[in-house]
DNA sequence: GCGTATGTACTCGGATAGGGAATGTCCGAGTTAATAGGG
DNA sequence: CCCTATTAACTCGGACATTCCCTATCCGAGTACATACGC
């Protein structure tokens, strides 16, 4: 179970949008100088962002994406969903009603099973705690040194 | 972000297994029969749980698999780092040292980037969770009619 | 009848192919800005 | 000098190859039981 490192070039690309929002639009080409990422394979990443409102895109000359809504109001859960899709970790096939169980009881069925449960409450506590961080809370833990060395190089190459 | 579907058929076999200890050890062949899986892949799904020390193999004649602890000192957590590796779903690759970041300066990235301890901590909430549930939990909140019927079939096609 | 040696059947363990999703790349549609021409 | 039409460059969006990991399968090593033989 290995998460897309979209999520990780995702993340990083919105903070820098925030720190840069007077800047913007950014264009993909742009970002990925920022991290000396793949230009086209960072656009494919950022695409799904884009899809969900996150991002907003502006086509044409001096275009490119800038921030779809204000630091507070976006969260790591959204990013990860949107990147990631909102499919839960665990999938449960139900093979509790093969084999053996094709004999129980009609109903049996009805809830789920605890396996189920379970995965689904740890889970809930992962998206929980996913939720809670916003863009804002990040910027706040990341020091003022980044944002200012981040903003010169874009800048510089202007 | 996609959970191997060995995880479930892993926890639903230990639960098998400790349903029925006094009819063990069980080959592979019933367990897969209980559930109408592929025999030998679920082998092969079941290999890293012997290794770990989760379940325990006989080889031979009148061989297999029984559960290598009691119910309550296995975790749902033990199964999953079992099977799927105990990496972590986000893998940080450091981009923010990477472009922009030559210029940093050195000792700005001791610490881990708030990203990183974001998910970090979410995936510690999610391993808590699943670590707070053992196979006799599981075992709770299963109808005792399940294991009724799964012993009644074992002991048909003995 | 009893003990032993042998053979056979059954088990797990690891090594070997196939398929689907994530990764990586490309071209086309649309928009903006600059430019050149005319008034 | 100003306005307009045209052109050209730049952007995103989606469609097309490639690679890697999960899925699926196979063969070999080891063990226990059953059997046959000798005592």
């Amino acid at each position: 179970m290995r998460m897309s490192e979209g999520v990780e070039w995702g993340v990083h690309c919105c903070l820098v949008l925030a720190w840069l929002d007077d800047l913007a639009p950014l264009p993909v080409g742009r970002l990925a100088e920022v991290f000396d990422l793949p230009p086209e394979y960072l656009k494919k990443q950022l695409q799904p962002l884009a899809k969900a409102g996150i991002l907003r895109s502006e086509a044409g000359a001096r275009g490119g994406y800038r921030l779809g809504s204000d630091p507070e109001a976006i969260s790591l859960m959204d990013v990860v969903t949107a990147i990631e899709g909102g499919t839960d970790p665990f999938q449960c096939t139900e093979i509790r009603q093969r084999g053996a169980g094709r004999a129980a009881a009609p109903g049996e069925f009805a809830h789920p099973c605890g396996i189920s449960k379970a995965m689904r409450k740890a889970e809930l506590a992962w998206r929980r705690e996913l939720a809670s961080q916003t863009l804002a809370d990040l910027i706040a833990d990341t020091p003022a040194s980044a944002e200012r060395r981040t903003r010169r190089f874009i800048e510089r190459t202007a």
